[in-house]
DNA sequence: AACTCGGGGAG
DNA sequence: CTCCCAGAGTT
């Protein structure tokens, strides 16, 4: 063995002061440790578990899941983030229904077949519910391998290498959960506590004295700021008008309320937006949206600014404009989809049932807390 | 190798 | 505010 006596400190650790998660309960069951490691993705502990509770009671099986409409699966995942995940894992689940016999592939070459199974979420299933001698690389891992062997800028490649030769050879899912809970809970990004390290005898960066210097953190850009031109349309029934994002792309397949494209804010908006968050750049302009994504003719006059609601992805800072709109009319399905695979108007009971995105359910929280206007 | 793709927990 | 989370897919 490379390193003696790392994957026993680690697994006697792990096992005195591993956490109880719902996903951990034995037996193990592949299909739930599939779940967790999807939902786990770029995701907390914290965040998923409810989400994680929520899904098992509403999709037990795999079978379940698989039979499921889209729709309805977004919803659960409705909040969550990185839409795709759900997407793939429920395009697996029926892949392994219809051509495996519901039975997860149980090698990492076979799990690595399915949508969104990379080479991560491979190794853990295979390792976690199969008993396969797999590595995994996930952030924790990458932190604690970079700080155990002093790495400043260890390649990928590099990682992984180092994962597979560290494994034991009994207990290697245990030993992979172990090096990752040691990185979630001890091994932190900020602040470690290397007091509480069964590894601290060995760790190079803590005998470094700068145990946060590793790994090298990359350089980072300026996020960009967006905007988004957002109406709320009411019509005389009190049903709001929905559009259903194309299924590729960013939050594909969740329900919004119609809005532009981003945009980059232009000068004057942005001097405009300290005194009223809601101020168009031009009146035409929300009628125009509307006109051209959902063939709808409305008239300025029937709208009223409702609020502002900024939004924070990764990549970039979004604010949206919100306008409340209201038809003297019952709305008809408009004839343009424009930018949308679909348009519905959608009862207030509706909107509840659909997945919106994160801001749109924010927004919609906002019409309905609204205070009453003279039109009400 | 460099992007895209959400949202939130926790400093 | 900032950092980064049990990453995958695309280019």
């Amino acid at each position: 063995m490379a390193h003696p006596g790392l994957a026993s400190r680690l697994l006697r650790w792990f096992d005195r002061h591993k956490r109880d998660l719902p996903w951990r309960r034995e037996p193990r069951d592949p299909y739930h440790v599939w779940l967790s490691e999807v939902m786990l993705q770029q995701t907390q502990v914290a965040t998923v578990i409810p989400y994680f509770e929520r899904w098992v009671r509403r999709f037990p099986t795999l079978d379940a899941l698989a039979a499921a409409p889209l729709d309805e699966v977004l919803k659960l995942w409705e909040g969550l983030g990185y839409y795709a995940r759900a997407r793939n894992f429920h395009a697996a689940a029926q892949i392994v229904v219809r051509d495996y016999g519901g039975q997860l592939p149980r090698t990492v070459e076979g799990l690595m077949a399915l949508p969104g199974v990379g080479r991560y979420t491979a190794g853990a299933i295979a390792s976690l519910a199969f008993g396969a001698r797999a590595p995994v690389l996930d952030g924790n891992v990458r932190r604690v391998l970079s700080r155990v062997f002093g790495l400043g800028r260890p390649s990928e490649a590099e990682l992984w290498a180092l994962a597979e030769s560290l494994l034991p050879q009994d207990r290697t899912g245990a030993f992979n959960e172990a090096l990752m809970e040691l990185g979630a809970t001890i091994c932190t990004p900020r602040a470690p506590q290397c007091s509480a390290c069964p590894l601290r005898t060995m760790c190079k960066a803590y005998a470094s004295g700068d145990p946060e210097a590793y790994p090298a953190k990359p350089a980072k850009r300026a996020t960009p700021h967006y905007e988004v031109l957002t109406a709320v349309i009411i019509d005389s029934a009190g049903r709001v008008l929905l559009g259903r994002r194309p299924r590729d792309g960013l939050l594909g397949g969740l329900w919004e309320f119609v809005s532009s494209e981003l945009r980059t804010p232009d000068a004057n908006a942005r001097k405009r937006s300290h005194t009223d968050p809601t101020d168009l750049t031009d009146p035409s302009d929300l009628t125009d949206l509307i006109a051209s994504r959902s063939g709808l003719k409305v008239k300025a006059g029937n709208a009223e600014p409702l609020g502002a609601v900024k939004h924070a992805f990764t990549h970039f800072k979004l604010t949206r404009r919100v306008w409340l709109v209201r038809l003297p009319a019952p709305g008809r399905t408009p004839p343009l989809t424009n930018g949308y695979d679909r348009l519905i108007w959608a009862a207030p009971e509706e909107v509840e049932r659909l997945a919106l995105t994160r801001s749109d359910r924010r927004i919609w929280e906002m019409y309905r807390a609204r205070p009453p206007s003279l039109f009400d």
